[in-house]
DNA sequence: TAGGCCATCTGGTCCT
DNA sequence: AGGACCAGATGGCCTA
């Protein structure tokens, strides 16, 4: 195969003289350091070729499908991506990273919020169901319960949260609203989720998915 | 200019 | 066998 022969789109080369490429596809195809993709069964180049095309075509549409899901996830964090302060530029989108943290944290405080609503309901009632276990999934069927430009999070509750490790100030952003700041988001599940660069990380032990391949 | 973010290509592995 | 998934590599764009 040539490297430096697109193989993706016919007659659509990615980075070529004359031909105007869409707001990603800025560059040439990648020139691979791998070894030489080994003969796939007993396909001519031809074939090889079509079939390159085609995992690539694929694979293509698969990111993008991902990309439309994180879009939508972006779309539920608007309310929190919107402040004008932020040292973000104004209207610039989510990173994937940031969007994932940060909906990650928002489902963590929804547990707690979940539990201190069964807390109150138990003082209510007399019914002890403080040691009710939050579901850990809250998502389950697909249900997003955030309504667009209707902050979830109080003040107060961001005010009560507190740094983790003392360092990063908790954001409690005017009108009740969630400031995302880069690296410094505050968050008010009992103050022990630190954004920062420094400790975000690792503030949560991190799921040791195991790896499907044996690399 | 460095670093972050991203899209794309690619080969390997797992699943159906 | 083919598709899905994953991670590494690469290079372009953008911002501080």
């Amino acid at each position: 195969m040539n490297p430096l022969t697109p193989l993706d789109i016919p007659g659509v080369p990615h980075c070529s003289p004359g031909f105007s490429l869409g707001p990603r596809m800025h560059h040439a195809p990648v020139v691979s350091l791998h070894r030489p993709a080994k003969p796939h069964r007993d396909l001519n180049p031809q074939e090889q070729l079509e079939l390159r095309r085609k995992i690539n075509s694929r694979e293509r549409k698969r990111m993008q499908d991902l990309n439309v899901a994180m879009d939508a996830l972006r779309e539920v964090m608007v309310p929190y991506a919107s402040n004008p302060t932020s040292s973000q530029t104004p209207g610039r989108r989510l990173s994937k990273i940031s969007t994932l943290v940060l909906a990650r944290n928002y489902i963590l405080l929804l547990g707690s919020s979940l539990q201190e609503m069964r807390r109150l309901l138990g003082e209510v009632s007399g019914v002890g169901v403080t040691s009710a276990p939050v579901p850990r999934l809250l998502l389950a069927g697909g249900c997003w319960p955030v309504v667009s430009n209707q902050i979830l999070l109080t003040q107060e509750a961001f005010s009560s949260g507190g740094s983790a490790n003392g360092k990063c100030p908790v954001i409690a952003p005017p009108s009740g609203q969630v400031e995302v700041v880069p690296g410094h988001w505050g968050n008010a599940v009992g103050g022990n989720v630190c954004l920062c660069g420094v400790c975000r990380l690792n503030r949560f032990g991190h799921a040791t998915t195991p790896t499907r391949f044996s690399k």
